[in-house]
DNA sequence: TTTGAGCGCACAGGCGTCGC
DNA sequence: GCGACGCCTGTGCGCTCAAA
């Protein structure tokens, strides 16, 4: 067993996973650094196996929902090396994904997914371990809850708003003052907040882990907050030419990604909207609902509520009018898990988004 | 019904400004 | 230079509400 730097649970998930493997596949994974700084990035860990050669990345997960899968794969495909998702439990349908997509896997319930050839092992349909067992608690930092996420969001698309009087950052975020604090603590504890200079001046630092957390976190648990619903229209190109700004909108998803990028054809419409512009757009847009299965994506809209004030836009940045910010298009793209999403996704971080990461 | 997250408000400490 | 005052900032507490 290994005991490092790395927080304690986050190595008690590695070290269960690495013993799970062994239990049930008899391939032997040998952890050999913790915390290893690889040009910009800190990897969790590097794991070898035993008998060769290979180095594995580890990019080790305590919480793994279903709803994070798209950030997932986006962060083990990031990792500069060949990499390995360690995560507490994989259900069978998340292990097909990741199979699907070539992202080797490994759990503490002893499902994996790794292809080193000639070494291959697919295994899956292992039950998750109980609380008993020594399940791992599920991180309760406020900085990853609903109204955590909203303050995040605008430090992601304004850093140096984390330097501003909590007051400030409590308006532009739209949340409550008290808020702000927990928030701050909670990213201190973290590792992303830090205080330097004689006046003690808070600066946010890496800004890509950072992301990645809010990337993996918004869809969970702030996303199905705001939705307002799904719909369906019968021209799947009727978003051409459709004045959003008119409803103080803003195109997220796909659509966002063809502003930005122009690289997409879009499927899914994924739409901002104030709650008291909903039924107006409806009517305007022709939008009816979306039945409860849909064999095609195409023409499928999700509204979902706008979840930072109309008049503190200034402040988070929009680098396209009606369209949503940079940060929101790449964690809407990323949640989808789908290839090409990502890829944009991917472009979209590097023309818009690396900057940051480079001052922080 | 219980629990926990979020909010608003009040309070305390720090710092700057002004008058003596 | 020192003290009084007021403003700004961050923290803590209690209430409300929603989810389980």
């Amino acid at each position: 067993m290994y005991e490092g730097a790395i927080n304690q649970p986050d190595a008690e998930v590695l070290n269960r996973a690495v013993d799970a493997v062994a239990r049930e596949t008899g391939l032997r994974l040998r952890i050999d650094e913790l915390e290893v700084r690889e040009g910009p990035y800190t990897l969790d860990a590097v794991l070898g196996v035993e008998g060769r050669n290979e180095r594995l990345a580890a990019e080790i997960k305590r919480w793994a929902p279903q709803a994070n899968l798209g950030a997932l794969i986006n962060q083990v495909q990031a990792l500069p090396m060949e990499g390995l998702l360690v995560a507490d439990y994989i259900n069978p349908k998340m292990a097909e994904k990741l199979r699907e997509q070539r992202v080797q896997f490994i759990d503490t319930a002893g499902n994996a997914y790794l292809d080193m050839p000639p070494v291959y092992v697919f295994v899956t349909g292992k039950r998750k371990p109980t609380q008993e067992m020594g399940w791992p608690k599920r991180d309760t930092n406020r900085a990853f809850d609903r109204t955590g996420l909203k303050v995040v969001f605008a430090f992601l698309c304004r850093p140096e708003l984390a330097a501003a009087p909590y007051r400030d950052i409590a308006d532009v975020a739209d949340v409550a003052l008290g808020t702000v604090g927990w928030v701050i603590n909670g990213l201190k504890d973290a590792g992303f907040i830090f205080k330097y200079g004689h006046g003690k001046k808070r600066e946010l630092v890496e800004y890509k882990r950072l992301l990645d957390r809010w990337v993996e976190a918004y869809p969970e648990k702030l996303r199905p907050k705001m939705q307002m619903g799904e719909f369906i229209a019968d021209d799947p190109y009727w978003w051409k030419g459709f004045d959003i700004q008119k409803y103080h909108g803003y195109w997220g998803g796909e659509i966002a990604a063809t502003h930005y990028t122009k690289y997409l054809k879009p499927a899914v419409a994924t739409v901002y909207l104030p709650k008291e512009a909903k039924a107006k757009f409806l009517a305007r847009a022709r939008l009816r609902a979306a039945p409860g299965t849909m064999w095609d994506d195409t023409g499928r809209v999700n509204i979902y509520q706008a979840f930072w004030r109309d008049d503190t836009l200034p402040f988070i940045n929009i680098a396209k009018p009606g369209v949503v910010p940079p940060v929101l298009a790449y964690a809407d793209l990323i949640a989808t898990a789908d290839p090409r999403n990502q890829e944009a996704a991917g472009m979209i971080y590097d023309e818009y988004i690396a900057r940051y990461n480079q001052q922080g």
